[in-house]
DNA sequence: CAGTGGTCTAGACCACAGG
DNA sequence: CTGTGGTCTAGACCACTGG
């Protein structure tokens, strides 16, 4: 307060204090964006940018001609980081390597072939991956790749690059979802990830899209005891 | 490409284009701001706010000087929205409700002392409140409140509004951390949430720290088969 | 219809880091 | 030292939507 909110991350840190301290409480009507920028003494943009950044983050609300409101329910937006798996491990000074469990062309079961849009009758590859930090299990991956979406993966050898890496370099995909869920482990993880019957084990399931092609489908389980963590 | 490209996100559209065309490859430099700007017929800021955005989603790498790269690994930036659960189980259409299955002062075990920086022999406000969607078990909710952050609380009936929701209100904080992971169901869990022996449940430890001092740490434990699911 | 946020522009200066 | 991104400004017009 001694010095004068010229820049735009200033101005969202003292919106952030004047939050914070309940200058203006859930559910205020602050002040707009004009009158901001004059007791600020600086641009209207300059404003708006930190605004938009807060609202980006949830912690405003705003709308054209009814003015912006501290959020009621300040919905946390979390940002996760799903990196290559190799880096992943390489972060934490850890060696990384991986081996191939399973190389298959197959027609798919019913499920995937339905999440995954495939024609009926026709054949994936399918690929299981174990991915090992310092030769220790780390999590298992279990592929299917769509070789109408890809057809160069069909001859790629995939134990010198992962497939995970692989096809983040040259799959380019448009979108996808992602589902975190909990599982007890299944003989398959008991065999590869040290697991020992029972365990529960964190699981994420990913489908990704090309427009309106699938891409890919993985279904990546942690060996136990792994956390996903994030800071907010 | 008929029209002309005037407005970040159609800069950022056509951006997005030419990663995904491979006209810049994973690792390419691209041509500068100032360039594009030329070539699109729109302003820098224009430019700078398309490329900023990709970078922010992790597509883009930037760099003083060094100029900007398409990002050899896009790493993944998920937001997951971690809403207050009333609202999560509102917008399925179900009916939310909460019982506080246990309230009390006491001097918290040595790990929650620690992970929280309470003074050894400082009571702290616990609670467990079992979150309910149509009247069947959602997620249990087992939460200290630092009473030196926020002696308010001790005096709050969570009957009325759960915990959860009353500090979201009520108790700012700075920053926290998240951790998600998978846990085989504890006696406590198989009680309230109709779990049986040996199921996964998925498992949220949040802290929260207003400053140096913290807030509340939480954990919340799922019913059996719950995914939390995003888009990317 | 009028008020508020959303964005664009042109020009300017700054901050940082590569060479 | 120089090139590149980062940001600010003043002014303008647009888009949406509440009243």
């Amino acid at each position: 307060m001694s010095h004068p909110i010229r820049n735009w991350q200033a101005v969202k840190n003292e919106v952030l204090r004047r939050i914070h301290e309940r200058t203006w409480a859930p559910g205020d009507l602050i002040p707009t964006e004009t009158e901001l920028a004059e007791e600020f003494g600086c641009a209207r943009v300059t404003v708006n940018r930190a605004l938009r950044t807060l609202a980006d983050a949830g912690l405003l609300d705003r709308r054209r001609k009814a003015g912006t409101r501290v959020a009621t329910h300040p919905v946390r937006k979390v940002t996760l980081n799903i990196p290559v798996i190799r880096l992943d491990i390489e972060d934490k000074g850890q060696t990384y390597s991986h081996t191939i469990v399973k190389r298959e062309e197959k027609i798919p079961d019913a499920a995937t072939r339905a999440d995954m849009k495939l024609s009926r009758g026709k054949k994936a590859l399918h690929l299981a991956t174990l991915h090992k930090a310092d030769d220790c299990p780390h999590a298992l991956e279990d592929r299917w790749i769509n070789l109408a979406s890809i057809p160069t993966a069909k001859h790629v050898d995939f134990t010198t690059i992962s497939a995970n890496e692989w096809l983040v370099l040259n799959a380019p995909f448009t979108h996808g979802d992602i589902a975190f869920s909990a599982r007890t482990a299944t003989d398959h993880a008991i065999t590869h990830l040290d697991a020992k019957s029972g365990d529960a084990l964190f699981q994420m399931d990913r489908l990704t899209w090309d427009k309106t092609q699938s891409v890919t489908k993985v279904c990546m389980i942690f060996a136990p005891d792994y956390r996903m963590k994030t800071i907010v």
